[in-house]
DNA sequence: TCTACCGGGAAACGAT
DNA sequence: GATCGTTTCCCGGTAG
């Protein structure tokens, strides 16, 4: 899986981007990110492998398990609160499959980001490519595991980045929050173009399922805790397959 | 006052 | 045809 990565590193090599230039061709990420979903299918079913099983099929789209109990969005959305509170508590070290150990100290700012030196390196976590992690023919690709890919995204850094990926929370560069948005409208092959506005009202509907709610900071956004687990076991169980 | 962002109602749409 | 997950439009509120 680092391998995948290369590619990226390689383009950031090519296109060296401070997170502050809007300037970025997205087109050229897109294409990238299309091209790594083909060679993904095309290796995994040349090794005979299969294709990461899509586990939205649940009764919410999509049930996360783990420790032993399947729960669905509903029962999250009702513990929620409940949950927010033990969940900033968390230490920063990642107690959810520690796959965030490269996160900035608590409370850390990340207004800095969009000068260069303020976001934080990450893991070379797998890109979770949702068309081969979650489209195997049973459901259609949906914007929060759109989002959560390109925060796994190196290179989409300059658009979205993680403001503490410990507990969810992430943010969108006012500068290109828009080309982001034109590219989850590309990718879902929207009529029209999408925009940052219809985006975030698809993001305003989750804060009633509970899988994404609204941080009382400027374009700043949180994973419900069982979202974001089940992404990251979704991601792992693609790395391992 | 202007702009950017936020919040939500409501209707429409495409996929399943 | 029902349901789901948005998409699209619109309007009003708030903050800087």
């Amino acid at each position: 899986m680092l391998a995948s990565l290369e590619p990226i590193h390689y383009l950031q090599e090519l296109h060296p981007q401070d997170p502050s230039d809007g300037g970025m061709d997205l087109d050229v990420i897109d294409e990238y990110l299309k091209e790594q979903t083909r060679q993904n299918m095309q290796t995994r079913t040349e090794e005979g492998l299969l294709i990461a099983e899509n586990n939205w099929s649940g009764r919410f789209a999509y049930e996360w398990q783990y420790g032993g109990t399947v729960v669905t969005e509903n029962t999250c959305c009702e513990q929620q609160s409940q949950q927010q509170q033990v969940w900033m508590n968390l230490p920063s070290y990642n107690e959810w499959g520690g796959q965030c150990r490269f996160d900035p100290p608590p409370c850390s700012d990340t207004d800095s980001h969009s000068s260069s030196s303020g976001y934080q390196e990450f893991p070379p976590s797998p890109p979770l490519n949702s068309h081969t992690t979650s489209l195997s023919g049973k459901r259609k690709e949906r914007l929060f595991q759109f989002l959560y890919e390109m925060l796994q995204t190196p290179h989409m850094r300059s658009c979205i980045w993680w403001v503490q990926s410990a507990n969810g929370t992430f943010q969108f560069s006012s500068q290109n929050k828009e080309k982001l948005a034109e590219m989850w409208g590309k990718r879902k092959g929207n009529r029209k173009t999408m925009t940052y506005q219809k985006m975030a009202r698809a993001l305003r509907n989750y804060s009633r399922t509970g899988e994404i709610c609204k941080v009382k900071r400027k374009l700043t956004y949180q994973f419900n805790e069982r979202t974001l687990r089940g992404l990251q076991s979704n991601a792992q169980k693609f790395t391992q397959t």
